[in-house]
DNA sequence: TACGTATAGTTGAAAATGTCAACGATTTAT
DNA sequence: ATAAATCGTTGACATTTTCAACTATACGTA
């Protein structure tokens, strides 16, 4: 068989499933997006050697709002000390520093060096790449959209 | 994500972050949505002893389509080897049976027993509202709308 | 037909990730 | 003052992911 062929036919068997109610629950369909959307991103970022989660904590270090490991873990929902891990190794980088919190001594606000908002700024661009490659069957309008509607049924 | 980690959140003070710009990226609102959605679903699903990929797989073999093992890894984005796993347990439980595939005998297709139908029938109503209440937020115009999108931005 | 190649399911091992409980240092509440 | 709670951290443990074999079967071609 050719390769062609070989595709069209992992294609149909791929799509034959795809009348199943399971494709009716939102649950399906967000694992399933953001299963794929996770390879097409990581290989996006694997040049500046980011993941999806380095390159979360970084740009939340360097958004000015100084967050604290606790409210990074909150918002990224994990658990503290998988914070603790991504912390460490962007800041052996040098992409990010540990200060103490201003108010609460036992907080440790994260922000970006200059070198992690130069890294940023690059991955940033490879991140928009991969995010059109990931909604590429939307339009710019649906995309806004799914995005808002994502927003919306996280906080209201 | 841990049940007290998500409990936190949704009692924690207003996330001050949710201003950073991350929250403008699609893969940090699917993996968020989607971590939350998990912990609910799987909550919902425990009394009957199904996790949400247990409950896919169920659902998939009580469609009447007798998928495969290798096009129920296709769809749910699965390693193979982690269909035989689920697979294994459910037909322990007498909930799912084995069948060599019709033209290919390589093949085995993955069938639900009256059992696993009537298993499947309670936990979709657990399911049901374990989705209604995740998308709490949204109306039901707009819930059917983040479907359709998730499903074009999947197929097309 | 027979032969080489490809694929489905399975196993098991290694790596990555997730979960959880404890601890010192602080902060907050009583 | 004291007790209780919180933050970051560590380390132990469990689960999940990834990958390389292996068998049985199917397919392609000479």
């Amino acid at each position: 068989m050719t390769i062609e062929a070989q595709d069209e036919q992992q294609t149909a068997t791929k799509d034959r499933l795809v009348a199943a109610p399971i494709s009716q629950d939102v649950g399906f369909l967000l694992a399933k997006l953001h299963a794929g959307g996770s390879v097409v991103n990581n290989r996006a970022l694997a040049e500046f050697d980011l993941k999806e989660r380095s390159y979360s904590v970084l740009i939340l270090a360097n958004s000015g709002l100084e967050p604290t490991q606790r409210e990074l873990a909150d918002l990224l929902s994990l658990d503290p000390s998988q914070i603790v891990a991504l912390v460490d190794e962007l800041e052996k980088r040098k992409l990010v520093a540990r200060a103490p919190g201003k108010q609460d001594r036992r907080a440790k606000t994260v922000t970006a060096t200059s070198k992690g908002s130069r890294l940023l700024a690059q991955a940033a661009i490879a991140a928009r790449r991969a995010e059109s490659e990931v909604l590429a069957a939307l339009d710019d309008g649906e995309a806004a959209q799914l995005k808002a509607l994502l927003r919306k049924a996280l906080w209201g």
